[in-house]
DNA sequence: CTTGCCGGATTGCTCAACAATACGTACGGT
DNA sequence: ACCGTACGTATTGTTGAGCAATCCGGCAAG
């Protein structure tokens, strides 16, 4: 359902670190933890006003005053405040001292910073030599949960799987900091998108270009794959580019 | 002076954009922004904080008691928990609920972790086609930094300047999230250093290599500086996870 | 049109209090 | 001596109110 984007938040860093030798007696109970509800408010919170963002019922630039936010959200200014710090840490916020903190405005500037890192990490990602099975399902099972989405006419879903698709090829390295840096990656680009007209022309024509790409990486041919790779990734910059020169240009008149 | 490694936090993430199209009758103003104390209380207890815990004045596994914390910083319970949401969210310190928080411990999957992402970054960024002068100028200097602090036996600068070297590479990618996501995992990886019986012989011998790979960093042999890269990389990481192995080793008996 | 000033509103930060949770310890049973 | 339980204490989680600092809008004066 439409709720899947919500997912964990980025936050409460998995304490212990993912060491965990194998050999304790209690693995497979580590799944179990995020059941335990033992999130914050603040962490709900965050969640919470992420999702909001995310899903475009805050357009960026909108102001978040804390009084009001407060009140209408049931928690104290105080709680409201550190999930604030949260969000402006992954950028989708920015807090402007003593103004106040405004649904992050993404220029074409950021745009072209997002799309450099992702050609960057994406790119080697996928050259990543004997990357684990696990990840290279994952990368498929996106593709078909994309497709699925498309013969149904759910666009919005396909947005989201097509981000799962990325974070899946980042995952290929197999690196947690990686994934989470592209998580919040992800989740900055995905403000960009509701400038564009009509998300479903955005994101339907790429489908086809995941199904490739992943074909290329389950052959083992990574050097083919980061070529399609970089060239999606470029297309899909110019188009977003142009979507924001013309939402700059219909604003100025 | 030993305080150099301060910096500005990677808070107060630069609102406007980096747009400001020339024209402006009033340049040369923005430079003097930064001289106007704007930054809060949080900022600057959140910079001080990871100041203390960089350099190792609270070694890995510390708890920071609020209340005690709070009365001894001079700052209000309510101020120091925003800053150590964001502490968190860079991984410096965990954040366990009903607990407290503690200074990370960084642990051998975490070293790993953190080795894998900068051979990915740091040497696709060395690939990057037609790099910014101004970054390569500024592997350069990293390089002097450094070994003039070698030639004074002024080892913790030393390490310092190896940091900004590493810094420096990723800049070659020129995205400033690139470089952000750096600045955290380098901070984060000072916080191993410390498990180093003499930090000063582990960082001098790389200061050659470095000179080596900013070198045919300028002569553009990007392949053979990318190799030389991930060999130093592996050679770092082997022996931080040696030191670590035998931290374990003490602690256990 | 610009400059200076003022009042209202918002944020930055503090303080104090209470509820919820975790930890150490003593107690009792076996 | 061992184990589980109950309890008291300390710490964290969250709230609410309050005041100083700052920003924004409008208005008057030059």
């Amino acid at each position: 359902m439409s709720q899947g984007g919500s997912s964990a938040g980025p936050d409460s860093g998995d304490a212990g670190g993912s060491g965990n030798s194998g050999t304790s007696p209690l693995a497979g109970l580590s799944g179990a933890r995020v059941l335990l509800d033992r999130t914050s408010t603040v962490s709900k919170l965050a969640d919470a006003l992420r999702a909001q963002i995310i899903e475009g019922g805050l357009p960026p630039g909108t102001q978040l005053a804390e009084h009001a936010a407060a009140k209408e959200l049931g928690v104290s200014r105080n709680t409201l405040r550190e999930a604030f710090r949260l969000l402006a840490h992954e950028g989708l916020v920015i807090h402007e001292p003593h103004r106040g903190v405004f649904v992050r405005t993404l220029d074409a500037g950021d745009v072209r910073d997002i799309y450099t890192t992702r050609r960057l990490v994406e790119c080697a990602a996928v050259r990543t030599e004997g990357p684990p099975p696990r990840a290279v399902a994952e990368i498929r099972a996106a593709v078909e949960t994309a497709e699925a989405a498309v013969a149904e006419s759910r666009w919005h879903d396909v947005g989201t799987a097509d981000l799962r698709f990325h974070s899946a090829i980042v995952a290929l390295a197999g690196s947690r900091r990686l994934n989470d840096m592209t998580r919040r990656l992800l989740a900055e680009l995905r403000l960009v998108f509701h400038v564009m007209a009509d998300p479903h022309r955005f994101h339907e024509p790429y489908v086809h270009r995941n199904a490739a790409i992943a074909t290329l990486i389950e052959q083992g041919r990574t050097r083919e794959a980061a070529e399609a790779l970089t060239a999606y990734l470029d297309d899909a910059e110019a188009q977003l580019l142009g979507g924001i020169a013309e939402r700059t240009r219909d604003r100025r008149r």
